[in-house]
DNA sequence: AGTACTTAGTGTTTATTTTACACTTATAAA
DNA sequence: TTTATAAGTGTAAAATAAACACTAAGTACT
């Protein structure tokens, strides 16, 4: 029952929204014999890194995300934390732990984070390793246990978006209609009716409409739209929210 | 920037109900000195231990309360991760730290879970230790961040009982629907209208009415209910819950 | 046996929210 | 000027939420 030097990492699962779906970001894993240059595997990953000793585990999350976009001051949350348990580990992720000079008996333990991205506005870089938005329905198999990790989040997502005004997150600054009710689509994978959407909407206060419309579109321009945070953290009931 | 070897703990906030007031399990932290037997000191703090190299994180919450109460099969949920800045330790936790024979300048990183328990069918014990149920508004400062843990717990638990029926966790088997709003109104601190919450739980068709009446009350009795959790997971909306 | 005490249990009205459903309007492109 | 495309709008019915006060059924006490 001794405690063997345990790994903490944090694992980020990037939202991203594209105009049309739900996407996320991937990074590959790429493995190749140091002498011979022969590839050993290429797989693919969730975005993560370890915990340094001085750092708090949001820091953590946060410099992921900066190294990874450059971006600073986004939506972050933890969602839920994961010890992997080392025995299902995969072949590839054995190879894997080696090769980083890592002992696979150690245990991991990766605190999982979440983050909203408007996909556009975002340069990727990450210490020259392949790193791409893939759609949500078409992510296959992930290193360890990503694929739960990615699930969980999503899972977490789609109960958050109910209550939580973040999905403004997903989107450019100023935004119409049609894609905030896009957004709540492509993450429920619902459809929605577009005159109820607006009613129940209406309602919200710190949905501020402008008086600025969409140009360059073949068709009706439409109203654009911003969140106001403001508004929100005055107007929102605080009845259950208080702190002992 | 090099990894000193982390402490992995769980904390557990283990919430009863006596059928007044919302209470919190809370150990009693004495520390003596080993030759003169003098006190150095005595304060307070939530049920935890560390997480063994060969259990998972749940494996190790589950431990905890089992050897705390007994009881197993309980509901016990992860609710977020802490990572103490150990740079904010109180003088009495390092004490401790040291006295316990760890490393005071190791991350401690600790997985908060909080668990739902029906206070009068407990029998406490733990390690000799002093434990105790202490109504939620009584509690002072705690060792550590654990009065932060209790603060995210209650926090937690607060939006879950708006949207899972997980109340009935800290009612005996059989209860009336007083009790019910009881517990709505103890966790949430707030008045409920009888009419109303009365009318709001009829349409819940995993609330199954008996045929049986309190006894030995000085007053009419009431009607018994159980919660079904067979009719619940059979006619919840898994609507936007499926996994991908 | 009767009375006092205590909590259980019930219904109505009004306001708000949800749901289902189809046509007109404004712009760019052809 | 015509066409294609998405924007924008209203109504009726059903369900839910909110406010509010009296009667019923048991025990305890005399």
């Amino acid at each position: 029952m001794e405690q063997i030097s345990p790994y903490i990492s944090v694992d980020c699962v990037l939202f991203g929204y594209n105009g049309f779906e739900l996407e996320v970001l991937i990074v590959d894993r790429t493995l190749t014999n140091d002498k011979t240059h022969e590839l050993i595997f290429n797989d693919q990953t969730l975005t993560g890194n370890h915990v340094y000793v001085d750092e708090t585990i949001d820091d953590a999350a946060n410099r992921v995300l900066f190294e990874l976009t450059g971006l600073k001051d986004v939506f972050l949350e933890q969602f839920k934390t994961f010890a992997h348990p080392n025995r299902l580990l995969k072949p590839n992720d054995q190879i894997w732990l080696q090769h980083t000079g890592r002992d696979p008996k150690a245990r991991i333990v990766t605190i999982g984070f979440y983050s909203l991205l408007a996909t556009d506005k975002i340069k990727l870089e990450w210490k020259g390793r392949n790193v791409r938005w893939i759609p949500i329905k078409e992510i296959g198999e992930l290193a360890f246990d990503h694929n739960l990790i990615l699930s969980e989040a999503l899972r977490t997502l789609r109960q958050r978006i109910k209550y939580e005004p973040i999905t403004f997150e997903l989107l450019p600054e100023k935004f119409t209609l049609t894609q905030l009710q896009n957004v709540y689509e492509a993450i429920w994978d619902v459809e929605l009716d577009k005159r109820n959407f607006r009613k129940k909407v209406a309602r919200m206060k710190y949905l501020i409409p402008l008086d600025e419309k969409q140009t360059g579109v073949a068709h009706k321009p439409a109203r654009l739209y911003v969140f106001s945070r403001d508004v929100y953290t005055k107007t929102k009931k605080e009845l259950f929210d208080f702190t002992i």
